[in-house]
DNA sequence: CAAGTATGAATGAAAG
DNA sequence: CTTTCATTCATACTTG
C-alpha cells in the first residue's frame, strides 16, 4: 500500500518544464466526442486499435495521445462503477431520510451502467479464465461502531481546533471497543 | 498551515438548500467522529464498505453522502502527504545538486503499461461487447467515426499542436452530432 | 471589498 | 479491473 513513488512523472517525450502543466486535459470538443462514444454508442470496451483511431481524430482539437483515450475510457468506467457501489443509498432528494435498517434494495439508483464482468476470453489459447463472479459474502462487517452512543460526545466544542495538523495532539480518543460483537444497530 | 476555525459552526440538521449551497461541509460531530477514525485509530484507507457505515452513522448528524465520506478521506491523505512534500526543499544554498549520474536509466519512457496489446484475445467466442453492427473478425480500421466529419473543418494541423495551450477551441461548432448529455462543463 | 486560505469536489495518471 | 495518488478547480469563510 505503501507506493509513494508517484509524483511527477519522468516524462520522457514532449516534457515542457518541470513544474507545468503536463496533465492532458480534454478540450471541449474532444470532451463531447469521448462522452458521445461512450454513453451514445455505448462504448466502454475499445479496443486498442479503437483507442488508436479514436485518438487520431481527437488530435484535430488538441494534442492528445492514446493513453489519454486509454484512461479516460478506463476512469469513467471505475466511476461508474464506484458510483453504484457507494450510492447504494443515494439521498432521495429533498427529504432527508434517515432510514436505518434495510440495506438498500430500494433500487434507488440512476439507470446507468449495468453490465459487469460480461467479459470474458482472456486467455488466446482458448482457455477461457474464470470470469469474476460476484458472490461476495459480508467481508467482515468489523464493527467500526460498536454503538450508537456519540452523543455522549457530541457536545463537545465547536470551534476550537487551535493549531494545525494533529501530529501529537492529544484528543480525545474514541473508546470504539466495546462489545465484541453487539452491535445491536440497526435493525 | 493555520486552520483558522473556519469550520461553520452550527448546521446541525441540514444547510443545503436547494440550488443556493451545494457544498457539503462536515457538521462538528461529524467532524470529530471522522478525524477520531483518522487519526486515533489510523483509518486512513476505507474500503467502500467501511464508507458506507460510516456514512450511515454519520447521517445522525446531518445529511451526508458516501462520497462525501470517500473525498473527506481522500482529500485528508491527499493534504497530509501534500504538506510533507512541502517540506523537502533542501537550503543547502550553493550546493545544487544536479546529480544526473545515474545508471543510464536516463531515458525512463514514460511507457506506462500501455497494455493495450495485451488482451487483444477477445474473439475467441465473439463475444464482445461492442456493439456496434454486426460481429467483426477483422478490426482494422473500423469506422468508429462514421466519415463526415470533424476533420473537414477543424482540420487545422494534427502534429504540430502548440502543446497544452491549444489556444482557444473556437473551433467549428458542428462536430458530432451524437452528443445529448450535458457536456456542461467547464464553461 | 480584495486577497488569502482551508477544503469539498473532480479527474488525469498510476500502481497493484 | 480496483484502488490510490496527485493536481487542479470551485467555493466558503477569514482577515486586512
Amino acid at each position: 500500500m505503501e507506493q509513494q513513488t508517484q509524483q511527477q512523472i519522468e516524462d520522457g517525450g514532449n516534457n515542457q518544464a518541470a513544474g507545468t502543466n503536463n496533465r492532458w486535459a480534454p478540450t471541449p470538443p474532444q470532451l463531447r466526442i469521448l462522452k458521445g462514444l461512450y454513453y451514445d454508442k455505448g462504448f466502454k470496451y475499445p479496443t486498442p486499435e479503437q483507442i488508436q483511431e479514436i485518438c487520431l481524430h481527437l488530435k484535430q482539437y488538441g494534442q492528445i495521445e492514446d493513453k489519454n483515450v486509454f484512461f479516460w475510457f478506463q476512469n469513467l468506467k471505475a466511476r461508474e462503477r464506484q458510483k453504484l457501489k457507494e450510492f447504494r443509498n443515494v439521498p432521495v432528494g429533498g427529504s432527508l431520510d434517515l432510514n436505518f435498517g434495510s440495506t438498500g434494495s430500494t433500487s434507488t439508483d440512476r439507470s446507468i451502467d449495468l453490465n459487469f464482468g460480461l467479459r470474458v476470453g482472456y486467455g488466446v489459447d482458448g482457455s477461457i479464465m474464470e470470469q469474476r463472479g460476484e458472490y461476495h459474502q459480508e467481508i467482515e462487517t468489523l464493527p467500526l461502531f460498536p454503538m450508537h452512543g456519540e452523543d455522549i460526545f457530541g457536545n463537545m466544542n465547536t470551534t476550537s481546533e487551535g493549531g494545525s495538523g494533529y501530529g501529537g495532539d492529544s484528543r480525545i480518543s474514541l473508546e470504539l471497543s466495546l462489545n465484541s460483537y453487539g452491535d445491536a444497530d440497526i435493525a
